[in-house]
DNA sequence: TTAATATGCAACTTTATGGTTGCTAAATTA
DNA sequence: TAATTTAGCAACCATAAAGTTGCATATTAA
């Protein structure tokens, strides 16, 4: 199907599911399927979709308690968005560097 | 339309294009659109889509020259990304803070 | 000037995605 | 036990996205 850092990218390119995340990651206690919908403009199936995509990514985990679905979030999952940026990141450096080569050279 | 980071998400959450961003970092030539598609087993036109949508966020430079068209990546484009994961990084750090005090306090 | 090259644009197809409604089932509460 | 609450599943819809083919156009080379 798709690899993993595939899910987790397309799980964050969704400007709701970036917002469920959050309010996940900013409550401390778990929330509930229901309490999550509450909160946003959305019927309670759009928001399940939703969680199942995030869960799927990693970036978030479910804890069954009778009928109630309790989610958390799981900021550590971002740490291989993390990784991969960290590659490029040098090339970003780099270009500072350049810049800084080329500001040099006009200065003498 | 659609803001900044989404663009930017959504950009790099399509492998191919992911493929094609990495090969622009790598060479440290400029790329035609030629070029980059001979690199692909994919159409030309393909490929044209996949580089408007990384130009459209910020992640390719294009240089116009004669008929050709000369690609560049721009890295730094992703420092939204990384200013994003930035927030999020002091939750798993919480986590790892947690779990020292865990075993910290087994210790004793 | 004719031929070849590099490219963009538009239309089209297929599949994925975001979201809905309607229904069912399992827990809980009265 | 009956009513309510929490949730999943399936079907459906609309739109977006990935990729294709075909054609027009501008630049360059013969």
């Amino acid at each position: 199907m798709q690899d993993k850092i595939t899910k987790l990218f397309k799980a964050i390119a969704d400007p709701t599911r970036r917002d469920i995340f959050h309010a996940l990651v900013i409550t401390s206690t778990a929330l509930s399927i229901t309490q999550i919908s509450n909160q946003f403009e959305m019927t309670r199936q759009g928001v399940t979709k939703h969680i199942k995509t995030l869960a799927d990514a990693g970036l978030v985990s479910i804890n069954t308690q009778g009928r109630e679905r309790f989610c958390n979030a799981e900021p550590k999952a971002l740490q291989d968005v993390n990784k991969w940026l960290k590659f490029y990141e040098q090339f970003w450096d780099d270009k500072l560097r350049d810049l800084g080569n080329y500001l040099n050279s006009k200065d003498a």
